[in-house]
RNA sequence: GCCAAGGUGGCAGAAUGGUUAAUGCGACGGACUGCAGAUCCGUUUCCUGGGGGUUCGAUUCCCUCCCUUGGCUCCA
């Protein structure tokens, strides 16, 4: 197992990690409420995340992660009565769809993805077990977390309830004894989906279901918790209150890691605020791998501002750059190169080949420092490229190693993975016709002619490179132009 | 008001108690090209929010102020 470093944002400070039972890591992550389509700001947590997973993983890790659902909710009701859907149904929909997102993201390292009403049981037996403790009251049918009652109230976010304003949105609910206690069980209205309880008809408030799946599925103490900077307060303090309080066991998790916002003019993203863009358009637009590379090019505590228009124009050229000389690889490789018996590389480079993967591991042991990394992928580029023009007279071996690096990105950043779907149609038989028809257009000096045939192709998505008498060719890459 | 995260070149965005503060995008010049594209070489000198302090040396550590964003019981 590899040692690397990270920053613990109860602390406050940047340590070493040292699992409770190693190999072993479990590692948590706020999911999502599935009311209404992902957008890219939901992305980008998930991408931050599955970069750990898989980091640790590589470094011989075995990681259990875990993502819950929230698939009951008020928001899942009010949205379910708009739409005339049982709002259990409209979340298996809408869960079902960001699964789809995350599958074209690259996402691929989500254990398990728990529903919320799933572990009503659990929920139930934690929150008569807080109401014998003392830490939890019943009123009017519901159940409130007496906030008062936990000492440590406040530790992550810093936060103290005395000096907090009373905010227009502090709901003084009548049932409450302080402004702050929170629900765990909510009593239901009529109609809307319940369970019974000692306390009457309701459904599960809430923070605590987070607590009551990891309670069951990773025990009293975990390594891991992640989830977006935003649920710090109140969310993540409410889970260490209530698990805290149910066990006598802390602490809860032993890292806390907080993935910076995705911001959109300098504003959060947010359903609320209505100012989203969605997911799957934008994956439509770009592809994945231009979409998490912005991400991942940033380091995931900053804010991220996207910028319509720029940011990922931007980024499609920048990871164009970084993905062309692979494909070059990829080529040679797939048209016989692989067993071909030619150059190898020079001592210097075939070096840097081997250690190159060892370094993008101590780049991201250091805070998953994805953008180091990336910044030594193009080093790799800029010795590629000085090697360009004898890609054809490698050895097999040779392509290999050049090759090697870029395996690295896939296996932890997720980048370079085989095209998305592409074309079911092999164009390279018409593209082929249509470039033959254009040599012989040059052959003859009619260059009017190369040049139209040219910007065809282009205006069909197609890029025709020369080198010399041969030409190449290759798709342009996704997003508008 | 309180809590938290940020403020680095034209833009995006890393890092560090110490030679020229990465890397990318963009721009400009050159090589190559029929022209492009891709690639290579070069340029883009004056970039670390303000003010104090510690230090031989601060962008980094400390104090203070300013600004931006988020949170203060809906939120990735």
């Amino acid at each position: 197992m590899r040692r690397f470093q990270l920053y613990d944002s109860l602390s406050r400070s940047t340590r070493l990690f040292v699992p409770i039972t190693p190999p072993r890591v479990g590692l948590f992550v706020c999911g999502l409420t599935p009311y209404a389509d992902a957008h890219i700001g939901h992305a980008r947590t998930a991408v931050t995340f599955d970069v750990v997973a898989r980091a640790l993983r590589r470094w011989g890790y075995r990681v259990f992660y875990v993502q819950n659902v929230t698939n009951l909710d008020d928001h899942m009701i009010e949205r379910g009565g708009q739409e005339g859907t049982e709002p259990l149904l409209l979340a298996e929909r809408k869960f079902a769809a960001y699964r789809a997102s995350m599958a074209r993201l690259g996402v691929s390292s989500v254990d398990l993805y728990p529903f919320a009403t799933d572990y009503v049981p659990e929920i139930l037996a934690q929150t008569k077990a807080l109401v014998e403790k003392g830490f939890a009251y019943p009123s009017d049918g519901s159940v409130y977390y007496e906030v008062a009652k936990f000492a440590n109230y406040g530790k992550l976010s810093g936060q103290r309830r005395e000096e907090q304003r009373p905010g227009t949105r502090v709901e003084t609910e009548p049932g409450k004894r302080a402004p702050e206690d929170f629900v765990i069980w909510k009593a239901a209205h009529p109609g809307e989906p319940s369970w019974e309880s000692p306390w009457g008809p309701g459904r599960p408030g809430w923070h605590i279901e987070d607590t009551a799946i990891t309670l069951r599925l990773m025990g009293d103490r975990y390594d891991l918790h992640g989830g977006g900077l935003e649920l710090k307060f109140p969310h993540h303090e409410g889970e260490i209150a209530l698990a805290e309080a149910t066990t006598g066991s802390a602490p809860l998790v032993n890292y806390w890691m907080h993935a910076g916002l995705l911001t959109l003019k300098g504003e959060k993203m947010a359903k609320s605020l209505g100012n989203v863009v969605g997911l799957e358009e934008t994956l439509d637009r770009f592809g994945p791998d231009t979409l998490r590379f912005f991400y991942l090019n940033a380091h995931y505590r900053s804010p991220l501002d996207f910028e319509e228009g720029k940011s990922l124009e931007e980024a499609r050229e920048a990871y164009g750059r970084l993905s062309l000389p692979l494909e070059r690889i990829r080529e040679e490789l797939r048209t016989g190169g692989a067993a071909r018996e030619g150059s190898e590389l020079p001592e210097e480079l075939s070096a840097e080949a081997e250690a190159l993967p060892g370094r993008l591991d101590d780049a991201l042991a250091i805070d998953f420092n994805t953008r180091e990394a990336i910044a030594l992928l193009f080093g790799w580029v800029s010795r590629l490229g000085e090697l360009a023009p004898r890609w054809e007279e490698l050895s097999g071996g040779a392509l290999d190693a050049l090759e090697s690096p870029y395996r690295w990105a896939k296996q932890v950043l997720g980048l370079f993975a085989d095209p998305e779907g592409g074309s079911d149609v092999d164009l390279s038989p018409l593209v082929e016709v249509a470039l033959a028809a254009r040599k012989r257009a040059r052959a003859r000096g009619d260059f009017a002619e190369a040049d139209r045939i040219r910007e065809e192709l282009r205006a069909a998505g197609v890029l025709v490179e020369d080198e010399g008498e041969r030409s190449r060719w290759r798709l342009a890459p996704a997003g508008d132009a």
